[in-house]
DNA sequence: TTCATAATAAGAACTATTCCTATTATAGAA
DNA sequence: TTCTATAATAGGAATAGTTCTTATTATGAA
C-alpha cells in the first residue's frame, strides 16, 4: 500500500498502462501482454504480471474478477459496477446506482465494517446475442 | 445442464453435501475435502472437484468467487448475496436489498440481455476486526 | 559519462482445478 | 443373495493463470 522505493519509468511500464487505457472493456494479462509485444516485441509475460501490480498498488488500475479464472484490468479507478458476458466472457463498466454504504445497517450486514460494495451484472453482450440469434436459425 | 446419465448414490457424494451444509459460511473445495476425509479417510481431491461439479450442474449447490483465488460452494441455491472478510477470506450469506432485474434500463445496462445481479459486499467480519482491535493495543 | 541498482526476459515454481486410468463398489438383473 | 455391467473412485499427471528466481539490461542521479 504505501509507496516508497524509487520507480524507473520503463517503456514497458509506460506501454502497459496506456494499453490497458487504449484495449477497453478490462483486458485480461494476457490480452495486454499481446498489445505491448505489438510495439515492443521482447516484453514479457512476468513483466507485465509485476508491473500490473505495481499499478494496482499504486491506485492508477483496479483489479477485476468476473465468472471466469482470469482477472481483468480497469483504469477506471472511481467507484462504478461492471457487465459480464457470459459468452464471450468480456468485462465492462456499467452505470446502475452504486448501494451507499452508509445506509446499510450493521444488523443486515452481519456487523461487518463495510468498505466496499460491489454489483456485478452477468448477460450477454449484444454481439453475442446477434450471434446466438444467427446460429440459431440455421 | 441437462440430467440424463444414472448417478450412484455414493458415501463420498453424500458426505460432500452434508459437509458443505454443516460447515456454513461457504467452504472451498479443500476445506470440504478435509472434513470429509474426517469420516472417509481414503476420499481424494478429485472425487471432491468431481461431485462438487456434479452437484452445480444438478442445481443442489452454487460455486461462489470471491476476491481470493478459491472458489466458494453454498448449499443456500436461491438469490441472495454475499459479505465476504478481506481478512480471514470467509464467504457468507448477506441480506441486502436485491436488485431486480426488470428495473434496470437497457440502455444503461448497454443493452445487455440481462440474466443475473450479483451483489458482493467486502468488509471485515466481528472476529477479524476485534483481532486487529487487539493487535493495535499491543 | 559513469555507476548503483531498479527493472527486465526467460523460464521455473506454485496454486487451484481438471483430466486420465486402473481399480473399486453400486444397483439392477438373475 | 449373487452376479455383472459400468459409474464412481483414488491417485496422480496435466493444465491454466499467476508469482517467483536469477542473470542481464538499462534508467536516472551524480
Amino acid at each position: 500500500m504505501l509507496e516508497r522505493q524509487p520507480r524507473r519509468n520503463t517503456a514497458q511500464k509506460r506501454m502497459i498502462l496506456r494499453s490497458i487505457e487504449q484495449l477497453g472493456c478490462h483486458p485480461t494479462a494476457v490480452q495486454i501482454y499481446t498489445a505491448v509485444r505489438e510495439v515492443l516485441p521482447r516484453t514479457s509475460l512476468s513483466t507485465v504480471y509485476r508491473n500490473l501490480g505495481i499499478l494496482v498498488d499504486q491506485g492508477k488500475i483496479k483489479a477485476v474478477k468476473g465468472a471466469g479464472s482470469e482477472i481483468h484490468y480497469d483504469h477506471n479507478t472511481g467507484a462504478h459496477n461492471h457487465i459480464e458476458c457470459t459468452v464471450c466472457g468480456r468485462v465492462c463498466d456499467v452505470h446502475v446506482n452504486p448501494v451507499n454504504i452508509d445506509t446499510l445497517n450493521p444488523e443486515t450486514v452481519s456487523n461487518y465494517v463495510v468498505l466496499e460494495v460491489r454489483i456485478n451484472i452477468l448477460g450477454i453482450c449484444p454481439e453475442c446475442a446477434e450471434q446466438l440469434e444467427k446460429e440459431k436459425l440455421q
